[in-house]
DNA sequence: TTGATGTATGAACAGTTATTCATATGTTTT
DNA sequence: AAAACATATGAATAACTGTTCATACATCAA
C-alpha cells in the first residue's frame, strides 16, 4: 500500500508534509514565541499586556503574535481599542508538554 | 506552591526551561533534519545511505547528524568504517506525531 | 606504508530571522 | 474634527543558520 501523507510513524511521511512539518516547529522554535505561548495557557491576554509582562516591545510582540496567527495557533478578539489573543486550541499545550518531556530527563 | 520548571500546562515554565524548549523545537525546524529523523524511523542507518535517500551531500547530512546528535535525538554506533545512526529514544516519534495532529486539520 | 573509503569539521557564503524604529491603521473620547 | 490610545506593519539592521567546498580524521585492504 502506498502512504499518501498518513500520520504513522511507521512510514516516512511525503515530502510536503515534512516540510510543513519542519514550519510548524520553526514557529516553536524561537524562546519570545514560546513565552507568548505559555502565557496563553492562563486564558486570553491583551498585546500590551503580554509585552509588559515579557518586557519585549509592543512592536516585536506583534509580529510575533502575527507569525503564531499564520501558523493557527493563536486566535483573536478585538474589544474597542484592544485586542485580545487566545490559544487557538489545545494542540499547543500538546505539542510544548511534548518537548517539555524530552527536555526534563 | 512555587512553580519550580514543572511540565504542568497549567503554571508558566521557568525563563531556562522555555529557552530549551525554543532550542530543542528549533532542531526541528528544518525539513532536511526532520526527513533524517523520519527516515531513523525505520531503524538505523549509515550516513551515506541517509545522504543517498535525501539526495544531500554527505557533508551537510553529517552537519545535521550533529545537532541532532547535540540535542540528544539521536545515537550513533561506529562499525568499522561505517557510522550507523538511529533513534535515541521514542520522544522523536511522539515530537514529530504531535505536530502531525497540527498539521493534518 | 600507501591508497581507498566513510565520516567529521572548519571557513565562507547566501539566505533567513528577530528586533528596532518610524509610521500607519483602527477605535474611543472630548 | 482632533487628540489619545492600542495595535499593526514596512524597512533596515544585526545576528543566526544551512549548505558547499576543501580537507582532516578514522578504518580497512593490499
Amino acid at each position: 500500500m502506498i502512504d499518501h501523507c498518513n500520520t504513522s510513524a511507521e512510514s516516512i511521511p511525503c515530502d510536503e508534509m515534512l516540510y510543513d512539518l519542519a514550519e510548524l516547529y520553526k514557529v516553536f522554535g524561537d524562546s519570545t514565541r514560546i513565552k507568548i505561548l505559555c502565557i496563553l495557557f492562563a486564558g486570553e491576554m491583551c498585546v500590551q499586556h503580554i509585552s509588559e509582562m515579557l518586557s519585549v516591545s509592543q512592536s516585536a510582540v506583534s509580529h510575533q503574535l502575527r507569525i503564531l496567527k499564520g501558523a493557527r495557533l493563536v486566535k483573536y478578539r478585538r474589544e474597542g481599542k484592544t485586542v485580545y489573543y487566545s490559544l487557538a486550541d489545545d494542540h499547543v499545550r500538546e505539542i510544548i508538554g511534548c518537548g517539555m518531556e524530552h527536555i526534563s530527563e
